[in-house]
DNA sequence: CTACCCTCCGTATCATGGTACGGAGTCAAT
DNA sequence: ATTGACTCCGTACCATGATACGGAGGGTAG
């Protein structure tokens, strides 16, 4: 077992030291006691499992005070399966939904290419008019 | 022609006196010059045109940059058509990218929720375990 | 005429997710 | 023994897109 230093765990979380250090201040993960007999905090055990479940849930998508909640049912007595299955339904909405607006976006501006002559002086560009003249029925982003 | 002032300005624009200001600093908009007689700055005209401009890119998914790359662009002598058609392309590319990743995202959250038992402790829990191991073939959110 | 709302302007604050810096201490190797 | 790398800690700063605050002045409506 070699300590696992802060510097070690970063890389080997894929992240940096002073991203650990945020997340500490955040509450996200506890910082690791000081050693009696001196010397670093060792990273090792189930910081560096923190680590990667908060790299894990945020690339599905989860805030980082989503991520919190996700760690804090992670550690509460007598939570179900269900509640973090809640969380997925609940962001996989979010994500669906993100998702849709982004197409109704990517439909408005293929019509506006569509639309554009390609050629010729910006009076005749039908993309700026579009935008100016706020025609639209798009989701906020 | 009442004058129009900031503040009404804002409200036909949809948007607050704040943000107005804001898009000042920002160089997305001049400031109108004070009436030599004094009072209020008045905001019509062009510059009215130019916030519905700012709010409609905005939906459209461009940033505040991009935004005011587009304004200099309306302003600069002998751009064409299809200068702005390219960047609508371009953005169109951008949020083609992020919906495939959302969708890359979405599937791997329907998988976990299907995975997930949806009772039990969460020793047992297929979500919780999958965020941790990164198994991840996910883009970058 | 006076109360009240609005403008004007600078500056500060918010949320989100970090990154950077500086000084002091410590550890290991040369 | 000294150098270099690393830790520790607080604090400041970055981008993005705003929102809020406070005081001074002006214009208007009762």
């Amino acid at each position: 077992m070699t300590a696992l230093t802060i510097g070690k765990a970063a890389h080997s979380a894929g992240i940096g030291v002073e991203t650990i250090r945020f997340y500490e201040r955040k509450g996200l993960i506890r910082q690791p006691p000081r050693p009696s007999a001196g010397g670093p905090r060792d990273y090792g055990g189930g910081t560096l499992q923190r680590l990667r479940f908060i790299t894990g849930a945020k690339r599905l998508g989860f805030s980082l005070a989503e991520t919190a909640g996700l760690l804090a049912l992670l550690e509460a007595p007598g939570v179900s399966c269900k509640d973090v299955q809640a969380q997925a339904k609940a962001k996989r909405g979010e994500v669906q939904a993100k998702i849709a607006g982004l197409i109704r976006i990517r439909e408005t501006l293929d019509r506006l290419v569509d639309a554009c002559p390609g050629e010729g002086s910006l009076a005749d560009c039908a993309i700026l008019e579009a935008i100016e003249s706020a025609e639209n029925s798009e989701g906020t982003s």
